[in-house]
Order: structure tokens, then C-alpha cells, then sequence
RNA sequence: GUGGGUGUAGCUCAACUGGUUAGAGCACCGGAUUGUGGUUCCGGAGGCUGUGGGUUCAAGUCCCAUCACUCACCCCA
């Protein structure tokens, strides 16, 4: 345990050496996947004018009335670090008129977000998220490519166990109808709700219905069902999305409890969870979100994306951290021939050859053993002797067969190998 | 914000119901005749037992407080 006073912040972790290639191979795998879809990666900064998020996600949501890291500059602008990015990428959107230069908008983020809760297994108050937002379509093809991104990713990723539950929360005309039938459902029980479902019951009634308190969930078992109020084309439309998803042949089960918590969310709302987490489950929640554009000041445009967590895919997935070992460990015996070993590692280098050497000027057996701790696959032997005829050894460290040539033919010959 | 669990070496853990100088494995550093790694053998370094108080002849061990970590609730990625 170090006594040191200086420590990472509560819920913040650092990603070192041992875990960092286990990063970059996810977000190889995601940019490439990205790319055959046709999504660009969209950059926006870490933090925003607290309004993006206030509007944008609903100021009665748990991210915005609890979960914010928010403070007032020294220029009094109140600022918030951004704690999801589908109101971020949104205000861009619009910002910048996207969609006045193309129809579609298929966008795609690997960012850091905040947020102050208490931390647990999967959960940080820094983590990191990958996800797509598309603006401009309505159309139900839409909505089950984005799903099908998701799956897609999550395949690549070794990811098994998966669930995808899927859900239609409907138009807005729809979300009030419902809204009104649920509190009309729950007013008689009104007295047996709990404090904070007695608050929804007023600010956001139909998150009432993602209670897991048993006495709660035994009233809600009667509630009206969202289904019954879903318009026409609410229902053609979610019907359509089903029947896409079995065409190409991706199980989902109905989950009518899925509302999601974020205000802007219309229609399609679908959640994919894997087992072989703990309590904090959900790798990837998303939905469409017809009517956040327009919410946030832009021209009305159908937006729909999803968001998965890193560190929740990364603890789901058991891939090995692949170190890329160094390929060339150069020993040099006596400080003369310190010159010759890093002008010879710069000549390597700039062959791409991944190369390194000993700084600590340490005994021959300690760079030989160093060299074998890093994986090196060949050492080059420089001494007095070989600094005097211009030579080298090249050993093999899987065979430990050695031969000795000139130094000026080391490159040829290094190309000769088999790196 | 609320509850449970845990704090001993860089890491993983020992130390019988309180009883000498707190141990081991891994990792690290060095050595096993001169300029050669992995396996083996030998050696070395590394701890105010999270912190503060209390009980006791005696505390890593018991009690209290505090801090940290962790899991869970709420909610979510």
C-alpha cells in the first residue's frame, strides 16, 4: 500500500502497459467495422455548455439532476464534462449543418465521458464509450443496421451470452396517451409506491415501469401496455424493424419495460446485456430519437444510435493483452561502443524494425537477460573486438545459433531474417 | 445518498485461541572464474501490518474512529 497523499480521483483508473494493447485492439476492431458500414468518427470536445445537456438529455433524468460534473468558469459560463454523447454530437449536428450537406449523417464516436456516481464493478466515474448516431432516417432499415453494428462489433469481440431486448416506446402523441394511462393505472396505488416512484409518478411517470422492487413490480403486473398505444405507424414501424431483424437472422426478446431513461428517446429503444457481468449488465443501450434535433433548435431530423461501454466489453471479453514484443536487443560490452549501438538501433528503427538497447550500461549477462525478458528475437553483440573490425554478432535467441558479419551489411541482412 | 465486505512487501497471500526479530511464492537486483539469455542453484534488496486512538505485561491479531479499496442498492454504458 503506498502511503503517498496523491492518488487517482475516486472512480478514475489509469490504463497502464500491461492492459493498453488490450485498448487499442478494441478500437482497431470498432474503426474497422465503422469503416465497412460507412460511418466517419465525429471528435467533440470533453465538455460543453451545461444547456446541451439540460435540454438535450431532460433535467429530470438521474445523468442530469444527480450524475453531472458541473461548474461555473471564471468567465461565469456554466460548463458541464459530458456525461453521454448523443446531445453532444446533436448540437454539433446542428451546429455545423450536417445535414444540409449530405441527407444522411451515419456518425460514429470512442470518447471519455463522466459521470459521479458511486462506483462498481463495470461502472467508473471516468469509462469510456463507443457508439454511432445516424441522422435523417426514419425508415426501419435504419434502426436494424444500427443494431446490427452493435451485434456486429460485439462478434468480432469474442463476445458470447449476449441478449438484445427490444422495445417500442412510440411517438410522442403515444408517450402521452401512455403516460396518462399509467398514472390513471397507478393513482389508486398511489400511497404503496416508493418515494422516488412517487416522484416519477409526477416528473416521468414510465420510469416507473423499470422498477425492480417486487411489491412495486406485483402492481405493475396489470399496467396498460405500451403496445395498446402505439400509433399506426408506430406499430408498422416496429413491426418492420422485427421482421428485419429475423430476416437477417438476430434473436431479440420483447421487452415492453424498456423505456429507457433519457428524455429524448422515441420509438425503437433496444438494450444488449451480457451474463457474464455483474449487477451493472447493459453493454450497449440505444434507441431513436426523432424529436431531439428539433428539441435542441435544428430542423426536425430522425436521429437514431446506440452506445456501448469499453470497460464493460473488455470485462466481458477474455482476450490476452498482445504485447508486440521488441524484435532486435542490441548489447553493447564497454562504453566505446555506446556510438555505434544507437546509430545502429536509429538505422534499424528507420527499417521498421522494432528495436532497443541497454541504458544502464549493465554486465553482458544482464542485457542478455533483458533481452530475453523483452522478447527480443535476436540480439546484436557489439564489444571491443567487433568495434575494432567493424563487425557484429547476430545471435538468435530461439536457437542460439550466432555468427558474426560486418557491420555495414547488417541491414541486408536483417531483411534476410524472418522479423 | 444507503448498506455489506476487505486493508500485511511491487503482485498473490501466510502468521494456531493476542506471545520472541512479521514469513512464502512470483516479480526485481546480483552471483555461479574472464564477452552470452531462457532451466537450475546461491545470495540481496524490499514492510511504521492503511491511519489515529483504546484495552492489555504484551496487538498484524481484540474494541472504537477515520481513510481507502471493493461489491451491491438507486440508475445506467
Amino acid at each position: 500500500m503506498s502511503k503517498s497523499p496523491i492518488r487517482s480521483v475516486k472512480g478514475t483508473q489509469d490504463i497502464l502497459p500491461d492492459q493498453s494493447t488490450r485498448w487499442q485492439d478494441l478500437e482497431l476492431t470498432i474503426q474497422k467495422i465503422m469503416d465497412c458500414y460507412g460511418y466517419k468518427e465525429i471528435r467533440t470536445p470533453a465538455f460543453e455548455h451545461s444547456e446541451v445537456f439540460s435540454q438535450g438529455v431532460g433535467e429530470e433524468t438521474d445523468i442530469v439532476s444527480k450524475e453531472m460534473y458541473s461548474w461555473t468558469d471564471q468567465g461565469g459560463d456554466n460548463l458541464t464534462l459530458k456525461p453521454e454523447l448523443t446531445a453532444p454530437v446533436a448540437r454539433s449536428f446542428i451546429q455545423h449543418n450536417l445535414g444540409v450537406q449530405n441527407s444522411i449523417n451515419k456518425l460514429y464516436y470512442i470518447d471519455a465521458l463522466f459521470r459521479r456516481e458511486r462506483p462498481q464493478k463495470g461502472r467508473y466515474r471516468q469509462f469510456h464509450q463507443f457508439g454511432i448516431e445516424v441522422f435523417g432516417s426514419e425508415n426501419p432499415e435504419t434502426d436494424v443496421e444500427v443494431i446490427a453494428l452493435a451485434m456486429h462489433v460485439f462478434h468480432k469481440l469474442g463476445l458470447k451470452e449476449l441478449t438484445l431486448q427490444l422495445n417500442s416506446i412510440g411517438s410522442p402523441e403515444c408517450r402521452n396517451n401512455y403516460r396518462n394511462a399509467i398514472k390513471n393505472f397507478l393513482a389508486p396505488h398511489f400511497d404503496q409506491l416508493s418515494q422516488t416512484s412517487q416522484d416519477r409518478y409526477n416528473n416521468n411517470p414510465l420510469r416507473i415501469l423499470d422498477t425492480k422492487s417486487p411489491d412495486e413490480k406485483e402492481i405493475l403486473k396489470d399496467a396498460p401496455n405500451i403496445s395498446n398505444y402505439w400509433t399506426i405507424d408506430d406499430k408498422n414501424h416496429f413491426d418492420e424493424v422485427c421482421n428485419l431483424l429475423k430476416h437477417i437472422k438476430i434473436d431479440y426478446q420483447l421487452s415492453p419495460s424498456l423505456v429507457r431513461g433519457l428524455d429524448y428517446y422515441t420509438r425503437t429503444t433496444f438494450e444488449i446485456t451480457s451474463n457474464e457481468l455483474g449487477a451493472q449488465n447493459a453493454i450497449c443501450g440505444g434507441g431513436r430519437y426523432d424529436g431531439l434535433v428539433e428539441k435542441l433548435g435544428g430542423k426536425p431530423t430522425p436521429g437514431i444510435g446506440f452506445a456501448a461501454g469499453i470497460e464493460r466489453l473488455l470485462l466481458a471479453s477474455s482476450s490476452d493483452n498482445k504485447i508486440r514484443n521488441i524484435q532486435i536487443y542490441i548489447v553493447g560490452i564497454g562504453n566505446d561502443v555506446r556510438p555505434t549501438m544507437i546509430n545502429l538501433a536509429e538505422e534499424l528503427r528507420s527499417n521498421d524494425i522494432r528495436t532497443s538497447f541497454d541504458y544502464l550500461r549493465r554486465s553482458i549477462k544482464a542485457q542478455m537477460r533483458e533481452a530475453n525478458k523483452l522478447g527480443a528475437q535476436y540480439a546484436i553483440i557489439i564489444g571491443e573486438d567487433e568495434l575494432k573490425d567493424k563487425s557484429v554478432i547476430i545471435k538468435d535467441l530461439s536457437t542460439s545459433n550466432q555468427e558474426k558479419i560486418t557491420l555495414d551489411l547488417v541491414q541486408k541482412y536483417m531483411k534476410s531474417l524472418p522479423l
